[in-house]
DNA sequence: GTCTATAAGGAGATAGAC
DNA sequence: GTCTATCTCCTTATAGAC
């Protein structure tokens, strides 16, 4: 494992393939074009990665493996802070909501790409990603935040949980495919967006639908 | 103007670039395997197209115009309905909602394609796209929701309302690419979604949001 | 309007020298 | 580990016959 990231070859090919694969898609993205980048010849990215698709899921690994363990983190935190109460809502949508915001919204421009990338993955039908990525990453995540809404949220039937998490992760994806909007929108105008109070927007939002009554299904009338 | 799109050579390539589209993005769609599932040859698809940009266009515009229209007609038909009061929220919601929604969920499967495509297109980057469509079909929708809602929710300041109104559109556009995950998670199940049902379920779940008070930023000491 | 043929170039991937 | 050179295939796009 090399120290510095960016110095090695590995490092500045991920970094180049990362800004790519953001920028252009898996189809759009060349090898050639990631090398001449990372100024490393084209054989070489084959030598580590033996493949576009294994580059891409090193591309993958490399930003998601930390970020699901700091949503996971997080969560695992405000629960042993709670003891054996149940969260309150907006606990556990600010452990939904934090890790990823912050990388879309105020970290460096190089770590940058990862979150339009993220973004770009939800709505590639491709199986080899839906595989790769979703099942790894979404589900560890969607499955511990519904375990834990579940909690808090007793009587709140299953489809209607699983619905309204649905709707909050699609609202995350979405955001992250434009960062610059977000600041464009919520300040009106081109400064960095405070992280704090766009956070406390979207839960301000998204908690009050979460504890809204659960949608009574009634037999229809013939 | 052709009677029947899909017994015409212009409707056969459009309704083969929609799939290729929606199915491997804009890069990873091929003219050639368009043409070949219209049963066209090449040459005919730049005959009347121009180009693949230009196709892509055509695609895009034959099922946002109409979908555009029927969500601002249904709201202006609310409007009527309403005469000077205000809409609820609820109303509005509707509809942002119903007809996209609709096309993604009981739309025959041939025209579901163009579910996946709106949603992909939330993601490319692409700028030839993001002014195409985005500034066409996003900016005539969000402007004019945008403009009711404010007439509902007079007290909610600008920055609030622009943020929740986004994450709105943003939950619909991921939905949007995984029709079968709606299906199998709000029913538990691979029988049709009920689109009533699933309506219901979004506005009970985003209404209590919308009507929840902004958040108000005060100033961080020091 | 529809076809064949082809241009012109880029893609992913690999072999083998160093 | 890193390089050059190359294979093979596929792409968008066009020219020009019919």
């Amino acid at each position: 494992m090399p120290r510095r990231t960016h110095e090695c070859p590995r490092g500045r090919i991920l970094d180049a393939a990362e800004d790519a694969f953001a920028d252009s898609g898996f189809n759009g993205a060349s090898l050639r074009r990631i090398g001449l980048e990372a100024r490393v010849n084209l054989a070489t990215i084959y030598y580590y990665y033996g493949s576009k698709a294994g580059l891409m899921e090193a591309v993958l690994k490399r930003r998601f493996d930390p970020l699901r363990e700091e949503h996971l983190g997080l969560l695992r935190q405000f629960e042993q802070g709670a003891g054996d109460c149940p969260l309150p809502v907006e606990k556990i949508l600010e452990a939904m909501l934090l890790p990823t915001l912050r990388l879309a919204v105020t970290a460096p421009p190089r770590q940058r790409a990862i979150s339009r990338l993220l973004g770009r993955i939800f709505t590639e039908p491709n199986p080899k990603f839906q595989k790769a990525l979703r099942s790894q990453h979404e589900r560890h995540l969607s499955d511990a935040f519904f375990q834990a809404m579940r909690r808090s949220l007793p009587e709140l039937p299953v489809p209607d949980l699983r619905c309204r998490l649905d709707l909050i992760w699609g609202a995350m994806g979405l955001i992250l495919c434009n960062p610059g909007k977000m600041e464009r929108e919520l300040r009106g105008t081109e400064e960095p967006i405070d992280l704090d109070e766009a956070l406390a927007r979207m839960i301000g939002f998204f908690a009050p639908g979460m504890r809204a009554p659960a949608f009574h299904s009634t037999p229809k009338p013939e």
